[in-house]
DNA sequence: CGGTCTCTAAAACGAACGCTCTATCCAGAG
DNA sequence: CTCTGGATAGAGCGTTCGTTTTAGAGACCG
């Protein structure tokens, strides 16, 4: 078998975590999707749904980061890689029929009340992309704590931007987003030069 | 009895979407939080489900209006006001013990793929926010077609922040947005004594 | 070959889901 | 008074939920 039947439920929980969120998202659908039943999941989750989710989620953090690594990494300017992050978004956001959004935002949003391991995942994606755009803006040769403060603003406002655009179905905030965050970064005036 | 049945529907319904979304939230659960029986609730609401949920999602959409409103207009510098908003949603956020967040966005999270009218609400909602920014912008002197933008940026901005807030459990998150969105609008240099 | 262990397969459980249905209540019109 | 129609009440429909359970398939070691 090309892959395994474990990652193939993460995978797929993953998706539909993303597309349905938590509750929306059945343990016999993954496994459907999978390809594989519902004695494997309990195999290889005896945590349950909550175990399926978590994996999903980290599963999903690690991609997305790796995404917004190569993003930020394809132009030297800090205000030029946070813009190109933004149209990255858009363009996968538009081709997925505006339905792919943030991995982690809908399930996060439905669990915030029930303290789950699945809040603790969402919190350590989070945390981990702010760190991405925090160090950015450090080789950018901004100072520390407003390296901090913007990054996260810069992950904030992407998250936003890209649940607005799902909801008008349209790439524009997404768009505009990167335009201002980018004049946001560029008000700060580093000296190119800087970066250590 | 002093608030109508139905009124006391929709106001439940609304309180447990913004907290558990739509899949999360059942008909009974609304019904007992609004002291009312299933029969009240599928009398008021023939559409079942989905239409409490249209009328839960825009009475919410409202009443966050006159809350955005209220701030907006407490300061006559856009930038100090769009501050003071994200100030007033981080602290509403704390004093709910982090559960009441945005009142639209986990619904539409959750409905995206299923073109039903609670998306239709959600957009309409958000569309109605951003205007009241847009036209707090406009009364500061920005040109029209930067009010737009800033003003789609401004709630994106918003939105992200306080699910990050949310998830981080900590008003840092709002607070740096409402200060760099602050900064944001102040680097357009409109002179204040434009206003028409 | 027998024995063991991981993994797959599917039936079945109680609980909860959205919704329909009938019965009852009760104020106001005649 | 009776009659009527909006509002309330809750039992019960079929379905799906997450999970458990039992059985079997297939590989590996002695």
């Amino acid at each position: 078998m090309q892959t395994s039947t474990r990652d193939r439920i993460v995978v797929a929980a993953a998706r539909l975590l993303q597309r349905q969120g938590y509750v929306g998202t059945g343990v016999k659908q993954i496994a459907q999707e999978a390809r594989a039943t519902l004695g494997s999941v309990y195999h290889f989750f005896p945590g349950g749904k909550e175990a399926v989710a978590v994996a999903a989620i980290e599963h999903s953090g690690r991609e997305f980061a790796a995404l917004l690594a190569t993003a930020l990494d394809s132009r030297p300017d800090p205000a030029e890689a946070v813009d190109a992050c933004a149209r990255l978004l858009a363009e996968e956001l538009r081709a997925s029929g505006w339905i792919d959004g943030c991995p982690v935002t809908a399930a996060a949003l439905e669990t915030l009340g029930t303290d789950s391991e699945i809040q603790r995942a969402c919190a350590a994606a989070l945390h981990d992309w702010e760190r991405l755009v925090a160090d950015k803006l450090l080789r950018g040769g901004f100072p520390a704590d407003t390296a901090g403060e913007l990054a996260t603003t810069v992950i904030s406002t992407l998250e936003g931007a890209e649940v607005t655009a799902q909801v008008r179905r349209a790439e524009e905030p997404l768009l505009a987003a990167g335009r201002q965050l980018a004049r946001l970064l560029r008000s700060y005036e580093i000296a190119p030069a800087e970066a250590r």
